[in-house]
DNA sequence: CTTGTATTCAACCAATCGGTTGAATAAGGA
DNA sequence: TCCTTATTCAACCGATTGGTTGAATACAAG
């Protein structure tokens, strides 16, 4: 039972969409770090913060190796790349599509140019 | 009571979490549509697909218009460009410092060039 | 072996989420 | 006016989420 493409990228999105674990990514992009080290700006116990990172690593954001008693955390940004990847696909789309149609619209007769106004013909 | 950036940062990535949500998305990048056009290709109720809309609009990634009975939905690509912005940013430092680190480790004497191995100490 | 430190597991709770169905609203057309 | 089409609002429901506290595990060090 392996992890879809989809699934994957609905975890990453998931994970970055709590604003303690994005500042968690911020501070490793500095370092690794252990929990306590991570947990220590926070007024949540180290539990909660605990539960944040494996959110994080089993959307595939950081990684976990042993040292001693501790649990170094590491960010992954090849993950990070992945989800780039999909949102820049799509606003690349986007935007060339508008670029045509402001195309279109320059050449026509005149009148106005206000109004984000489309084509929008069915398609599907 | 407005939007922070960081909220709405949260609620774009939150909005990207969810599987039919990104499909939307997808198809937008085609062309503006309406709520029924949106909402033909899944087995779910226009009811969730318009709730689907909504979360999509509180995240500032599309905006409707009024077109008689019907609502076109039109992608903000601006949106998607803050969630690549803060991405990126990250991503960017993650790899410098691996690369700085990489660095250091070449100028090493020898031994072991394995495991992920990083510098980690304290920081805050 | 006992103690201390770092971390996770387990059970619980309130809030949010994605879905449902049924009723309401908005606008065009007979 | 009445009917149809397009969409939203409202109430409800089960699952997930982010937090809690208390107990368990994994190591290092006396």
């Amino acid at each position: 039972m392996e992890d879809s493409p989809e699934q994957r990228l609905s975890r990453s999105f998931a994970a970055l969409s709590d604003p303690v674990r994005r500042d968690i990514v911020a501070r490793l992009t500095i370092g690794d770090a252990t929990v306590s080290d991570l947990a220590a700006p926070y007024d949540i116990s180290l539990q909660a913060v605990s539960k944040h990172l494996k959110v994080l690593e089993e959307a595939g954001l950081v990684s976990r190796r042993r040292e001693a008693q501790r649990r170094p955390v590491h960010l992954e940004s090849q993950a990070l790349a992945e989800m780039t990847g999909w949102i820049e696909r799509h606003q690349r789309r986007a935007e060339q599509r508008m670029a045509r149609l402001e195309e279109v619209l320059a050449d026509l007769p005149s009148s106005d140019t206000t109004g984000t106004s489309d084509t929008h013909g069915a398609g599907q």
